[in-house]
DNA sequence: TGTACATCAGTGAACGCGCGTTCACTGATGTAC
DNA sequence: TGTACATCAGTGAACGCGCGTTCACTGATGTAC
């Protein structure tokens, strides 16, 4: 019979006025779960507070329950994708190179942590009933604005011959959506290059001459 | 306090030498669960059970355990899939038409049974140990090989500037897989109507002329 | 400088629940004689 | 035609497990006097 040892080194509590350290260390331990089971399905308050090195009831302190802390995980999620298809003050002087740009960044973060993007995209989160924003949009449709207006541009530039960029936007979304979230529910099948798929995606959909 | 009353209609055993009729309600039950769920995750024994009006051991005399259970819903549903998708022998001239009528034909079944869907192209279900087919490939690229032949058809013809019809069937299947799961995953995004969208991709990506 | 005490950060034990799975069983039905 | 019995279809009770959640608690630390 193995037993299970619990080699955790030993967490001292936080200083005084520091309890709030701990919050930030749920979170980790929330991010490090998904990432290593794929998604963020499995994810419980029990788990979270072993990985964390804590007793489970230490969470309440910080979060109401499990659904507090996953909000709190997806908002960070956000960031994240903002922060890597962000285009800064010094953008390039040709739209098309922007517009595809921000298609690759997108699509690599969600092949580099499909289980991050998966949270975000991956399943309707939005249902719970105390949802406080009924006309708000979600926070992804931020980076949905940058498709829109780097098609636009491009349009505008004689570099698209798109004549409606919301719509053919919405049309690249869920092409690039497809390409990563098919990629890891289909790990066999012979995929070309991510790069090259983005590519003739974005050059086709949003009419890119 | 309100108690729960199983208002169930009194289930008879089934004559003898009938016993395997149970294996049909144990799917139909299952099935009837994901439809209403919206998801096969939240699928188990005894909840298929309740549905079906028998007991959870009894389960076992048709099935090892849940993902056997789970692995005969996959098979019906992609027998369902291939159904929607499959082009008989009075093709129309067209072969555009064709290509178009299989594309549509396919975001409409996954329109009409998103958890069916979900449940086959959602997340990698082919992990497990016992897998027994090494190289065969899955029962979708069935319909797969039909984008291809279907692209192939066109270029043949002069109806499509497509060079590589297995690529651009591959661009073609993730953008139609994308536009089907995000607008599940976001709906309260203002999509575009359906039928729009999967024209617009199959003949941009696919290159009709 | 010492000490009593309030407060903070976090724990351990316990609960009720639904789950998968096992086991011995029950009751109806067909069959051998 | 009757009856004993094998077999079939399915059940009820029980188990151990991990879960969310509650509760009273502990032990360290800063502060008032």
């Amino acid at each position: 019979m193995l037993v299970m040892q619990a080699t955790q080194k030993e967490r001292r509590p936080n200083r005084r006025g520091q309890g709030a350290q701990l919050r930030e260390e749920i979170l980790a331990a929330a991010v490090a779960i998904i990432d290593r089971d794929g998604t963020h399905e499995t994810l419980t308050l029990r788990s979270i507070a072993r990985e964390a090195g804590i007793a489970a009831p230490s969470i309440y302190a910080h979060f109401t329950d499990l659904d507090a802390v996953l909000a709190a995980v997806v908002d960070r999620f956000f960031d994240q994708l903002r922060e890597r298809t962000f285009v800064g003050e010094d953008r390039p002087a040709d739209p098309t190179v922007t517009l595809v740009a921000g298609c690759h960044a997108y699509a690599s973060f969600a092949t580099e942590y499909p289980a991050r993007y998966r949270t975000l995209f991956g399943t309707v989160l939005l249902a719970k009933a105390d949802e406080p924003d009924p006309d708000e949009l979600s926070p992804g449709q931020e980076a949905f604005q940058l498709l829109v207006d780097g098609i636009a541009e491009c349009a505008g530039e004689g570099r698209s011959d798109s004549t409606d960029p919301f719509t053919d936007a919405g049309y690249l979304w869920a092409a690039l959506h497809g390409t990563v979230t098919l990629r890891v529910a289909t790990p066999k099948f012979p995929w070309p290059p991510l790069d090259d798929t983005v590519d003739a995606l974005v050059r086709r959909i949003a009419r890119l001459t």
